[in-house]
DNA sequence: TTTATTACATACCAATCGGTATATTTGTAT
DNA sequence: ATACAAATATACCGATTGGTATGTAATAAA
Protein backbone atom coordinates (compact mmCIF):
# COMPACT_ATOMS: atom_id res chain seq x y z
CA UNK A 1 0.00 0.00 0.00
CA UNK A 2 1.25 3.39 -0.76
CA UNK A 3 4.37 1.54 -3.22
CA UNK A 4 6.07 -0.07 -0.54
CA UNK A 5 8.44 -1.07 -2.47
CA UNK A 6 9.21 2.38 -3.51
CA UNK A 7 9.75 3.62 -0.23
CA UNK A 8 12.00 1.04 0.91
CA UNK A 9 13.95 1.64 -2.60
CA UNK A 10 14.19 5.56 -1.64
CA UNK A 11 15.23 5.25 1.67
CA UNK A 12 18.03 2.88 0.17
CA UNK A 13 19.35 5.31 -2.17
CA UNK A 14 19.01 8.22 0.55
CA UNK A 15 20.52 6.89 3.29
CA UNK A 16 23.00 5.19 0.58
CA UNK A 17 24.48 8.68 -0.16
CA UNK A 18 24.24 9.65 3.20
CA UNK A 19 26.39 6.87 4.56
CA UNK A 20 29.11 6.75 1.75
CA UNK A 21 29.29 10.50 2.00
CA UNK A 22 29.02 10.81 5.80
CA UNK A 23 29.96 7.84 6.78
CA UNK A 24 27.16 4.90 7.83
CA UNK A 25 27.63 5.18 11.91
CA UNK A 26 27.85 9.01 11.54
CA UNK A 27 24.78 9.00 9.33
CA UNK A 28 21.68 9.24 11.98
CA UNK A 29 18.27 8.12 11.60
CA UNK A 30 17.19 11.82 11.81
CA UNK A 31 19.72 12.54 8.85
CA UNK A 32 17.50 9.71 6.52
CA UNK A 33 14.10 10.87 7.76
CA UNK A 34 15.28 14.48 6.66
CA UNK A 35 16.95 13.17 3.34
CA UNK A 36 13.25 11.10 2.40
CA UNK A 37 10.73 12.77 3.90
CA UNK A 38 9.48 9.38 5.72
CA UNK A 39 9.75 9.16 9.13
CA UNK A 40 11.13 6.01 11.71
CA UNK A 41 8.08 4.43 11.42
CA UNK A 42 8.46 4.24 7.94
CA UNK A 43 11.88 3.50 7.82
CA UNK A 44 11.82 0.34 10.53
CA UNK A 45 8.71 -0.54 9.02
CA UNK A 46 11.28 -1.84 5.98
CA UNK A 47 14.15 -2.44 8.18
CA UNK A 48 14.75 -4.45 10.91
CA UNK A 49 17.07 -1.86 12.46
CA UNK A 50 19.95 0.56 11.25
CA UNK A 51 22.64 -1.93 11.27
CA UNK A 52 20.36 -3.96 9.01
CA UNK A 53 19.93 -0.73 6.89
CA UNK A 54 23.31 -0.19 6.60
CA UNK A 55 23.99 -3.28 4.89
CA UNK A 56 21.67 -3.61 2.59
CA UNK A 57 22.42 0.47 1.46
CA UNK A 58 25.88 -1.29 0.86
CA UNK A 59 24.78 -4.31 -1.12
CA UNK A 60 22.78 -2.18 -3.14
CA UNK A 61 25.57 0.24 -3.79
CA UNK A 62 28.04 -2.81 -4.78
CA UNK A 63 25.05 -4.39 -6.93
CA UNK A 64 24.67 -1.27 -9.00
CA UNK A 65 28.38 -1.09 -9.58
CA UNK A 66 28.69 -4.66 -10.40
CA UNK A 67 25.69 -4.70 -12.81
CA UNK A 68 26.98 -1.67 -14.97
CA UNK A 69 30.44 -3.32 -14.54
CA UNK A 70 30.00 -6.52 -15.48
CA UNK A 71 27.91 -5.01 -18.45
CA UNK A 72 30.70 -3.12 -19.47
CA UNK A 73 33.59 -5.72 -19.23
CA UNK A 74 30.90 -8.18 -21.34
CA UNK A 75 30.92 -5.49 -24.09
CA UNK A 76 34.75 -4.69 -24.21
CA UNK A 77 36.05 -7.00 -26.95
CA UNK A 78 39.33 -8.45 -25.96
CA UNK A 79 41.31 -8.61 -22.61
CA UNK A 80 43.18 -5.12 -23.40
CA UNK A 81 39.41 -3.56 -23.59
CA UNK A 82 38.27 -5.09 -20.35
CA UNK A 83 41.20 -4.32 -18.07
CA UNK A 84 40.87 -0.55 -19.49
CA UNK A 85 37.29 -0.79 -18.39
CA UNK A 86 37.61 -2.05 -15.28
CA UNK A 87 39.98 0.75 -14.57
CA UNK A 88 37.94 3.57 -15.57
CA UNK A 89 35.09 2.36 -13.59
CA UNK A 90 37.41 3.35 -10.55
CA UNK A 91 38.34 5.97 -11.78
CA UNK A 92 34.90 7.33 -12.51
CA UNK A 93 34.18 7.27 -8.70
CA UNK A 94 36.16 10.58 -8.38
CA UNK A 95 33.62 12.28 -10.38
CA UNK A 96 30.55 10.13 -10.52
CA UNK A 97 27.69 11.99 -9.62
CA UNK A 98 25.47 9.03 -9.25
CA UNK A 99 27.81 7.23 -7.03
CA UNK A 100 28.56 10.36 -4.82
CA UNK A 101 31.50 10.14 -1.71
CA UNK A 102 33.64 7.85 -3.68
CA UNK A 103 34.38 4.13 -3.83
CA UNK A 104 31.82 2.19 -1.40
CA UNK A 105 33.77 -0.61 -0.86
CA UNK A 106 37.08 1.88 0.04
CA UNK A 107 34.38 3.61 2.40
CA UNK A 108 33.35 0.60 4.38
CA UNK A 109 36.44 -0.68 4.85
CA UNK A 110 38.03 1.65 6.19
CA UNK A 111 35.42 2.30 8.63
CA UNK A 112 34.81 -0.83 10.10
CA UNK A 113 36.33 -2.05 12.85
CA UNK A 114 36.07 -6.02 14.06
CA UNK A 115 33.00 -5.36 15.96
CA UNK A 116 31.02 -5.32 13.03
CA UNK A 117 31.20 -8.92 11.59
CA UNK A 118 28.35 -8.76 9.69
CA UNK A 119 29.17 -5.91 7.14
CA UNK A 120 32.80 -6.14 7.40
CA UNK A 121 32.05 -9.71 5.85
CA UNK A 122 30.05 -8.00 2.89
CA UNK A 123 33.16 -5.71 2.45
CA UNK A 124 34.89 -8.63 2.11
CA UNK A 125 32.82 -10.30 -0.16
CA UNK A 126 32.68 -7.46 -1.97
CA UNK A 127 37.00 -7.05 -2.59
CA UNK A 128 36.58 -10.64 -3.60
CA UNK A 129 34.16 -10.11 -6.45
CA UNK A 130 36.64 -7.25 -7.99
CA UNK A 131 39.20 -9.34 -7.51
CA UNK A 132 37.75 -12.33 -9.20
CA UNK A 133 36.37 -10.16 -12.13
CA UNK A 134 40.00 -9.56 -12.49
CA UNK A 135 41.04 -12.82 -12.14
CA UNK A 136 38.90 -14.34 -14.56
CA UNK A 137 39.53 -11.32 -17.13
CA UNK A 138 42.90 -12.48 -17.26
CA UNK A 139 42.57 -16.31 -16.86
CA UNK A 140 40.32 -15.84 -20.22
CA UNK A 141 43.00 -13.43 -21.69
CA UNK A 142 45.89 -16.27 -21.33
CA UNK A 143 43.19 -19.00 -23.27
CA UNK A 144 43.27 -16.22 -25.75
CA UNK A 145 46.62 -15.62 -25.93
CA UNK A 146 46.03 -11.63 -25.00
CA UNK A 147 47.55 -12.44 -21.47
CA UNK A 148 51.16 -12.91 -20.75
CA UNK A 149 51.21 -16.91 -19.65
CA UNK A 150 53.70 -15.98 -16.85
CA UNK A 151 51.71 -13.46 -15.06
CA UNK A 152 50.25 -14.05 -11.69
CA UNK A 153 46.54 -13.03 -11.61
CA UNK A 154 45.87 -13.16 -7.91
CA UNK A 155 49.05 -10.48 -8.21
CA UNK A 156 47.52 -8.21 -10.61
CA UNK A 157 44.30 -7.99 -9.52
CA UNK A 158 46.13 -6.85 -5.66
CA UNK A 159 47.45 -4.25 -7.11
CA UNK A 160 44.99 -2.87 -9.64
CA UNK A 161 42.84 -2.56 -7.10
CA UNK A 162 45.46 -1.39 -4.20
CA UNK A 163 46.38 1.37 -6.78
CA UNK A 164 42.84 2.60 -7.83
CA UNK A 165 41.36 2.92 -4.39
CA UNK A 166 44.48 4.18 -2.97
CA UNK A 167 44.36 7.01 -6.10
CA UNK A 168 40.59 7.51 -5.29
CA UNK A 169 41.46 8.36 -1.69
CA UNK A 170 44.84 10.63 -2.80
CA UNK A 171 41.99 12.33 -5.01
CA UNK A 172 39.40 12.46 -3.00
CA UNK A 173 41.15 14.39 0.01
CA UNK A 174 42.67 16.72 -2.17
CA UNK A 175 40.17 17.71 -4.72
CA UNK A 176 42.08 16.79 -7.55
CA UNK A 177 42.41 14.47 -10.39
CA UNK A 178 46.21 14.58 -10.54
CA UNK A 179 46.33 11.69 -8.39
CA UNK A 180 44.33 9.20 -9.79
CA UNK A 181 44.91 10.42 -13.04
CA UNK A 182 48.70 9.18 -12.43
CA UNK A 183 47.80 5.88 -11.10
CA UNK A 184 45.63 5.38 -14.45
CA UNK A 185 48.22 6.17 -16.74
CA UNK A 186 50.99 4.00 -14.29
CA UNK A 187 48.59 1.19 -14.83
CA UNK A 188 47.75 1.36 -18.29
CA UNK A 189 51.06 1.21 -19.66
CA UNK A 190 52.46 -1.23 -16.88
CA UNK A 191 49.46 -3.78 -18.62
CA UNK A 192 50.72 -2.70 -21.71
CA UNK A 193 54.27 -4.03 -20.95
CA UNK A 194 54.15 -6.48 -18.66
CA UNK A 195 50.62 -7.89 -18.65
CA UNK A 196 49.64 -8.20 -22.73
CA UNK A 197 50.81 -10.83 -24.93
CA UNK B 1 50.93 20.37 38.92
CA UNK B 2 50.21 16.62 38.91
CA UNK B 3 52.44 16.50 35.72
CA UNK B 4 49.85 18.03 33.30
CA UNK B 5 52.01 17.55 30.65
CA UNK B 6 52.37 13.84 31.47
CA UNK B 7 48.35 13.92 31.27
CA UNK B 8 47.89 15.49 27.99
CA UNK B 9 50.15 13.07 26.41
CA UNK B 10 48.61 10.11 27.69
CA UNK B 11 45.12 11.58 27.06
CA UNK B 12 46.73 12.18 22.84
CA UNK B 13 48.33 8.44 23.01
CA UNK B 14 45.34 7.02 24.27
CA UNK B 15 42.46 9.14 22.20
CA UNK B 16 45.01 8.45 18.96
CA UNK B 17 44.27 4.39 19.73
CA UNK B 18 41.01 5.06 19.61
CA UNK B 19 40.63 7.28 16.76
CA UNK B 20 42.91 5.67 14.34
CA UNK B 21 40.66 2.18 15.08
CA UNK B 22 37.35 3.11 15.82
CA UNK B 23 37.31 6.36 13.98
CA UNK B 24 37.16 9.90 15.31
CA UNK B 25 33.68 10.75 15.38
CA UNK B 26 32.44 7.44 16.22
CA UNK B 27 34.95 7.67 19.07
CA UNK B 28 33.37 9.48 22.54
CA UNK B 29 34.83 11.47 25.17
CA UNK B 30 33.01 9.04 27.90
CA UNK B 31 35.54 6.09 25.57
CA UNK B 32 38.26 8.55 26.43
CA UNK B 33 37.24 8.93 30.00
CA UNK B 34 37.08 5.07 29.84
CA UNK B 35 40.97 4.49 28.44
CA UNK B 36 42.58 7.05 30.01
CA UNK B 37 41.62 7.10 33.70
CA UNK B 38 40.56 10.82 33.60
CA UNK B 39 37.38 12.40 33.38
CA UNK B 40 36.25 14.99 31.57
CA UNK B 41 37.30 17.18 33.24
CA UNK B 42 41.08 17.03 32.80
CA UNK B 43 40.44 16.38 28.93
CA UNK B 44 38.39 19.67 28.88
CA UNK B 45 41.08 21.46 30.99
CA UNK B 46 44.04 20.39 28.18
CA UNK B 47 41.24 20.65 24.84
CA UNK B 48 38.95 23.32 23.93
CA UNK B 49 36.65 20.66 23.06
CA UNK B 50 37.07 17.11 20.90
CA UNK B 51 37.28 18.49 17.44
CA UNK B 52 40.56 20.09 18.80
CA UNK B 53 41.90 17.29 20.24
CA UNK B 54 40.93 15.07 17.07
CA UNK B 55 43.37 17.06 15.38
CA UNK B 56 46.31 17.27 18.34
CA UNK B 57 45.78 13.58 18.38
CA UNK B 58 46.55 13.35 14.41
CA UNK B 59 49.14 15.79 14.37
CA UNK B 60 50.62 13.57 17.11
CA UNK B 61 50.63 10.54 15.30
CA UNK B 62 51.77 12.00 12.21
CA UNK B 63 54.61 13.40 14.04
CA UNK B 64 55.65 10.36 15.32
CA UNK B 65 55.63 8.56 12.18
CA UNK B 66 57.62 11.28 10.46
CA UNK B 67 60.25 11.47 13.06
CA UNK B 68 61.02 7.56 12.77
CA UNK B 69 60.77 7.49 9.14
CA UNK B 70 63.12 10.62 8.40
CA UNK B 71 65.44 9.16 10.86
CA UNK B 72 65.24 5.68 8.82
CA UNK B 73 65.58 7.34 5.23
CA UNK B 74 68.29 9.55 6.34
CA UNK B 75 69.94 6.81 7.66
CA UNK B 76 69.42 4.90 4.14
CA UNK B 77 72.95 5.29 2.07
CA UNK B 78 71.75 5.71 -1.48
CA UNK B 79 67.80 6.59 -3.28
CA UNK B 80 67.03 2.75 -3.78
CA UNK B 81 67.57 2.13 -0.10
CA UNK B 82 65.49 5.04 1.19
CA UNK B 83 63.28 4.71 -1.03
CA UNK B 84 62.37 0.92 -0.16
CA UNK B 85 62.22 2.32 3.34
CA UNK B 86 59.69 4.36 2.59
CA UNK B 87 58.27 1.05 1.68
CA UNK B 88 58.90 -1.05 4.18
CA UNK B 89 57.69 2.31 6.72
CA UNK B 90 53.90 1.42 5.25
CA UNK B 91 54.00 -2.19 4.96
CA UNK B 92 54.55 -1.98 8.45
CA UNK B 93 51.03 -0.19 9.49
CA UNK B 94 49.54 -3.69 8.61
CA UNK B 95 51.30 -5.37 11.73
CA UNK B 96 52.35 -2.82 13.50
CA UNK B 97 51.69 -2.63 16.83
CA UNK B 98 52.79 0.92 17.39
CA UNK B 99 50.19 2.43 15.47
CA UNK B 100 47.08 0.27 15.97
CA UNK B 101 44.41 0.63 13.52
CA UNK B 102 46.43 1.24 10.21
CA UNK B 103 47.47 4.33 8.46
CA UNK B 104 46.29 7.04 10.66
CA UNK B 105 46.75 9.60 6.86
CA UNK B 106 44.19 6.82 5.32
CA UNK B 107 42.09 6.37 7.75
CA UNK B 108 41.54 10.44 8.39
CA UNK B 109 41.05 10.74 4.22
CA UNK B 110 38.00 8.25 4.35
CA UNK B 111 36.50 9.54 7.34
CA UNK B 112 36.58 13.21 6.86
CA UNK B 113 33.49 15.01 4.31
CA UNK B 114 33.70 18.71 3.83
CA UNK B 115 32.24 19.87 6.41
CA UNK B 116 35.35 19.52 8.56
CA UNK B 117 37.74 21.28 6.77
CA UNK B 118 40.11 22.05 9.78
CA UNK B 119 40.80 18.77 10.07
CA UNK B 120 41.05 17.89 6.53
CA UNK B 121 43.43 20.08 5.98
CA UNK B 122 45.99 18.61 8.50
CA UNK B 123 45.04 15.24 6.25
CA UNK B 124 46.18 17.09 3.42
CA UNK B 125 49.16 18.81 4.79
CA UNK B 126 49.99 14.93 5.54
CA UNK B 127 49.78 13.82 2.30
CA UNK B 128 51.55 16.76 0.79
CA UNK B 129 54.72 16.16 3.21
CA UNK B 130 55.16 12.29 2.75
CA UNK B 131 54.86 13.02 -1.08
CA UNK B 132 57.61 15.42 -1.05
CA UNK B 133 59.30 12.97 1.08
CA UNK B 134 59.77 10.91 -1.88
CA UNK B 135 59.67 13.40 -4.43
CA UNK B 136 62.85 15.00 -2.23
CA UNK B 137 64.66 11.20 -2.67
CA UNK B 138 64.04 11.54 -6.42
CA UNK B 139 65.32 14.10 -7.17
CA UNK B 140 68.47 13.97 -5.05
CA UNK B 141 69.24 10.47 -6.40
CA UNK B 142 68.83 11.93 -9.77
CA UNK B 143 71.97 14.29 -8.50
CA UNK B 144 73.72 11.36 -7.43
CA UNK B 145 73.27 9.56 -10.72
CA UNK B 146 71.48 6.62 -9.53
CA UNK B 147 67.52 7.47 -10.48
CA UNK B 148 66.81 7.94 -14.03
CA UNK B 149 66.71 11.43 -15.48
CA UNK B 150 63.33 10.55 -17.50
CA UNK B 151 61.63 10.25 -14.07
CA UNK B 152 58.48 12.07 -13.41
CA UNK B 153 58.76 12.59 -9.36
CA UNK B 154 55.61 13.86 -8.98
CA UNK B 155 53.79 10.45 -10.87
CA UNK B 156 56.11 7.97 -8.38
CA UNK B 157 55.04 9.58 -5.48
CA UNK B 158 51.57 9.64 -6.51
CA UNK B 159 51.86 5.61 -7.79
CA UNK B 160 53.67 4.25 -4.57
CA UNK B 161 51.59 6.05 -2.27
CA UNK B 162 48.71 5.03 -3.86
CA UNK B 163 49.52 1.31 -4.38
CA UNK B 164 50.22 1.27 -0.26
CA UNK B 165 47.22 2.79 0.57
CA UNK B 166 45.08 0.84 -1.20
CA UNK B 167 47.48 -2.19 -0.08
CA UNK B 168 46.86 -1.25 3.48
CA UNK B 169 43.24 -1.02 3.36
CA UNK B 170 42.43 -4.39 1.61
CA UNK B 171 45.14 -6.33 3.80
CA UNK B 172 43.36 -4.98 6.95
CA UNK B 173 40.01 -5.48 5.70
CA UNK B 174 41.16 -9.40 4.82
CA UNK B 175 42.76 -9.73 8.33
CA UNK B 176 46.00 -11.54 5.54
CA UNK B 177 48.74 -9.55 4.59
CA UNK B 178 48.81 -11.26 0.97
CA UNK B 179 47.31 -7.66 -0.43
CA UNK B 180 50.30 -5.80 1.00
CA UNK B 181 52.57 -8.10 0.23
CA UNK B 182 51.52 -8.44 -3.26
CA UNK B 183 51.70 -4.65 -3.50
CA UNK B 184 55.38 -4.87 -2.41
CA UNK B 185 56.84 -7.05 -4.27
CA UNK B 186 55.22 -5.25 -7.57
CA UNK B 187 56.39 -1.63 -6.53
CA UNK B 188 59.95 -3.19 -5.66
CA UNK B 189 60.63 -4.50 -9.11
CA UNK B 190 59.23 -1.45 -10.47
CA UNK B 191 61.60 0.79 -9.40
CA UNK B 192 64.73 -1.59 -9.89
CA UNK B 193 63.21 -1.52 -13.26
CA UNK B 194 61.88 1.72 -14.01
CA UNK B 195 63.08 4.11 -11.65
CA UNK B 196 66.71 3.38 -10.97
CA UNK B 197 69.77 4.02 -12.99
C1' DT C 1 52.81 28.47 56.48
C1' DT C 2 49.73 30.85 53.89
C1' DT C 3 47.86 32.01 49.47
C1' DA C 4 46.93 31.81 44.71
C1' DT C 5 46.69 29.15 40.75
C1' DT C 6 46.14 25.34 38.23
C1' DA C 7 44.77 20.39 37.51
C1' DC C 8 41.40 17.44 37.90
C1' DA C 9 36.66 15.45 39.65
C1' DT C 10 31.74 15.73 40.18
C1' DA C 11 27.43 16.79 38.85
C1' DC C 12 24.76 18.53 35.85
C1' DC C 13 22.77 20.36 31.09
C1' DA C 14 20.02 20.25 26.64
C1' DA C 15 20.23 17.78 22.45
C1' DT C 16 20.38 13.78 20.06
C1' DC C 17 20.84 8.91 19.58
C1' DG C 18 18.50 4.27 18.07
C1' DG C 19 14.41 2.12 19.03
C1' DT C 20 9.38 1.12 20.19
C1' DA C 21 4.42 1.35 21.25
C1' DT C 22 0.58 3.15 19.53
C1' DA C 23 -2.34 5.82 16.62
C1' DT C 24 -3.75 6.93 12.02
C1' DT C 25 -4.08 6.55 7.34
C1' DT C 26 -4.31 3.98 3.08
C1' DG C 27 -5.14 0.33 -0.21
C1' DT C 28 -7.28 -4.25 -0.93
C1' DA C 29 -10.28 -7.99 -0.56
C1' DT C 30 -14.79 -9.23 0.49
C1' DA D 1 -19.85 -0.19 1.69
C1' DT D 2 -17.24 -2.64 5.18
C1' DA D 3 -13.69 -4.87 7.32
C1' DC D 4 -9.09 -6.06 7.50
C1' DA D 5 -4.24 -5.64 6.95
C1' DA D 6 -0.37 -3.21 5.81
C1' DA D 7 2.12 1.31 5.54
C1' DT D 8 3.20 5.44 7.59
C1' DA D 9 3.01 9.00 11.37
C1' DT D 10 3.20 10.47 16.15
C1' DA D 11 4.78 10.43 20.53
C1' DC D 12 7.41 8.69 23.51
C1' DC D 13 11.49 5.87 25.87
C1' DG D 14 16.11 5.34 28.29
C1' DA D 15 20.78 5.92 27.13
C1' DT D 16 24.38 8.57 25.44
C1' DT D 17 26.28 12.56 23.25
C1' DG D 18 29.53 16.87 23.70
C1' DG D 19 29.89 20.42 26.79
C1' DT D 20 29.87 23.34 31.18
C1' DA D 21 29.60 25.11 35.95
C1' DT D 22 31.29 24.25 40.08
C1' DG D 23 33.71 21.98 43.63
C1' DT D 24 38.05 20.02 45.45
C1' DA D 25 42.74 18.93 45.82
C1' DA D 26 47.51 19.61 44.77
C1' DT D 27 51.50 22.37 43.71
C1' DA D 28 54.25 26.55 43.40
C1' DA D 29 55.16 31.15 44.91
C1' DA D 30 55.07 34.30 48.76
Amino acid sequence: MRKPEFTKEKIIKASSSLFNTKGYKTTSLSDITAATGYTKGAIYSHFENKDNLEIEAFESMIKSVLITLKLKIKTAKNAKEKLFTFLSHFENYTNNQDVIGGCPLLNLAIEVDDTNFEIKKRAQNALCIFKESIITILKNGKKFGEIKTTVNEELVASILIASLEGGIMMSKLTHTDQDIKNVMLHLKSWIEKDILQ
